[in-house]
DNA sequence: AAAATATATTTCAGTAGTGAGACATTTACA
DNA sequence: TGTAAATGTCTCACTACTGAAATATATTTT
């Protein structure tokens, strides 16, 4: 009463970009689990980790900033940042500009908690980037640049 | 009162690792934007989907491989197959050899239903890949095998 | 300048999972 | 064979969000 297996496409385009979203995504599965483990050995998240990330390289962000770099909903930033503001690892400041909006700035205690976990998860990454060589990570990254700034671009599709 | 950003590692191969992990991401994040679009046009969400193309391509699968293969909890799947039973498009049956397991298969519901959208979304994956031709194909599928693969069989990194 | 529209954040209910532990059965070993 | 350890599924409390609607302020239009 079970079916039988279907067969996959088989004409070359559509096999091989099938092909190529499954090891695109075991790919990053992969590495981020390693990237994972690095931070929750510290007590992050990994989301609460890219916050405090991109706070520590570009300095103070608007909120919505954050969100977009980070998150699909607002209502998720909010949240997020309640619980760093609780832990006393960032805080909010108004923006003279716009007063709707507000900066998130790490506080000493944030930004001495990422700058001393931050070199061991780029050691992590680095290790988990390992089994390519130099070379080949710059062609993947050329490859994958193409191919990501490419898919953002095109139109969803109808079906 | 905000501190200087911090500037990013600058050796080579972390910097090159670090980058690499970004366009990775951003890659995925396009590419299954638009997959995801082509299921939830369907009335499901992409895990639902995932669980009904592997039964559509292998048949009859026990509930832990299915897990295996797309989450990383049993109660996940517990919570996912229960759904699609209720839909009507899967059903549990017991497995002969260990009574402790049990399949799941597609009913002629769930057939129909993924036998008519697997080609509108194996059509919109060939065209979230289509800003690389063939052979840049071919070889992202090389190396991110590679780079998978890799990853998957380090262990994970101690700080 | 008033009204309409747009944007930034927050609130809140809901969703898709995770993870630990319970239970049933199976497998390995003493 | 009997007992311990392992395995497959399920239950349940919890987490990390999403998405829609509310509020406050900005901007544009008339």
């Amino acid at each position: 009463m079970a079916f039988d297996p279907a067969p996959l496409p088989t004409d070359p385009p559509t096999a091989t970009a099938l092909k190529l979203f499954v090891v695109l995504s075991r790919a990053v599965e992969s590495i981020s689990a390693h990237a994972e483990a690095s931070t929750v050995a510290h007590g992050l998240t990994i989301t609460e980790f890219a916050i405090l990330e991109a706070l520590y390289h570009k300095g103070p962000l608007l909120l919505g900033e954050v969100q977009r770099k980070i998150l699909r909903s607002s209502g998720g930033i909010t949240f997020l940042v309640d619980k760093l503001e609780t832990r006393g690892l960032v805080r909010r400041t108004r923006c003279e500009r716009d007063r709707r909006a507000r900066y998130a700035e790490l506080t000493p205690e944030g930004h001495a908690l990422i700058a001393r976990i931050f070199p061991s998860h780029a050691e992590a990454i680095r290790r988990a980037m390992s089994g390519l060589g130099l070379a080949d990570q710059r062609q993947a990254i050329a490859l994958l640049k193409t191919l990501g700034t490419e898919a953002a671009g095109l139109p969803p599709a109808g079906g």
